[in-house]
DNA sequence: ATTTAACCAACTATAACACTTGGTTTTTTC
DNA sequence: GAAAAAACCAAGTGTTATAGTTGGTTAAAT
């Protein structure tokens, strides 16, 4: 179980997915605006939570994704796992032959803290997640400021587009 | 908490210490061959730790290193962050300012995870990993595979020194 | 037909880690 | 007092994963 922004962009982009839930699928292009993560990467990203199964994607208009189970089956242990691919810790990467083949000193130290974070994130589901008031109180922020933005940029982008001819992605 | 290779070079080289306590100064050239890592970046690892008051070193022959606290009083969180002073994990990195200066939707989780993996890493000391049976055994493992490594390399390297006119120092 | 958005592949930049090189200074031992 | 052993120090290099970019193709809705 590794930790890295890799993991915490996709859990915040499924939980942005499940604050969403009702209203339909949710385009990435949203969640890169909305939590500030570039929409290439997010799709990177994506692909691997769908091939695990975590979310599912349509195409066109009116498209985007939406959770594959519900909130309370997706734990955040899933997603990161999903998205991290187990890229082994160089050393003491699960097996024991950290030591010619063997186990190193500290093995069972990396193996009893691997343990012991994956059973706490493996209790927090989505569902968890949006039900906390704090979450919740980020969220309409987001939501109030994505508004603005996008009334303001939406205009600015469709005219610079004709003068330039360029869309900018981000 | 970082968690990389990096603390994990950092609190095997001070168990070692610790296991060792008795016999005087270890020196970092023994920590380089048992555990298998660098010399010079032990010598950085080191660095760190004497100046966050883990260790203390003496020079010259009969010279090392050795435990600045009690084995009692060294935790292995103490170590991690002495060597990983922090390099703080781009957005979410201890202040809430991951989203424009605001928190991002997932900021808590993130502490709360911090806190739990600082508080396992707390608990656990130098004193604790060496009273581990798992860990007396893989070191005496190091003691004999040490002895029959160094009467037989000490004459290689002389021999060789005098051919080549080059050390290694690993 | 056009637009929207998922889907896909290959490339680039950056940063941290892990390691190397080549020293100096201090202390012990002969 | 010379030589050796060790800590101490600074500046580099190689590698790898992350994060992001570029430039597409396909599927579905208006």
């Amino acid at each position: 179980m590794r930790l890295t922004t890799k993991g915490r962009y996709a859990v915040t982009a499924m939980l942005d997915l499940a604050l969403n839930q009702g209203k339909g699928a949710v385009t990435l292009q949203d969640i890169a605006l909305k939590q500030e993560i570039s929409l290439s990467y997010l799709e990177q990203l994506f692909a691997k939570l769908r091939g695990n199964g975590l979310v599912k994607g349509t195409r066109g208009p009116g498209g985007g994704y939406r959770l594959a189970q519900s909130a309370e089956a997706i734990s955040v242990a899933a997603i990161i796992t999903a998205v991290d691919e187990k890229a082994d810790m160089t050393r003491c990467g699960g097996e024991a032959n950290c030591q010619d083949g063997k186990k190193c000193l500290t093995h069972e130290l990396w193996t009893d803290l691997s343990l012991e974070i994956y059973k706490f994130l493996d209790g927090i589901t989505l569902f968890n997640l949006v039900n906390r008031p704090e979450v919740r109180e980020v969220a309409e922020r987001q939501e109030i400021e994505q508004q603005s933005h996008s009334s303001g940029l939406q205009s600015i982008v469709v005219e610079s587009d004709q003068l330039t001819g360029t869309t900018n992605r981000y």
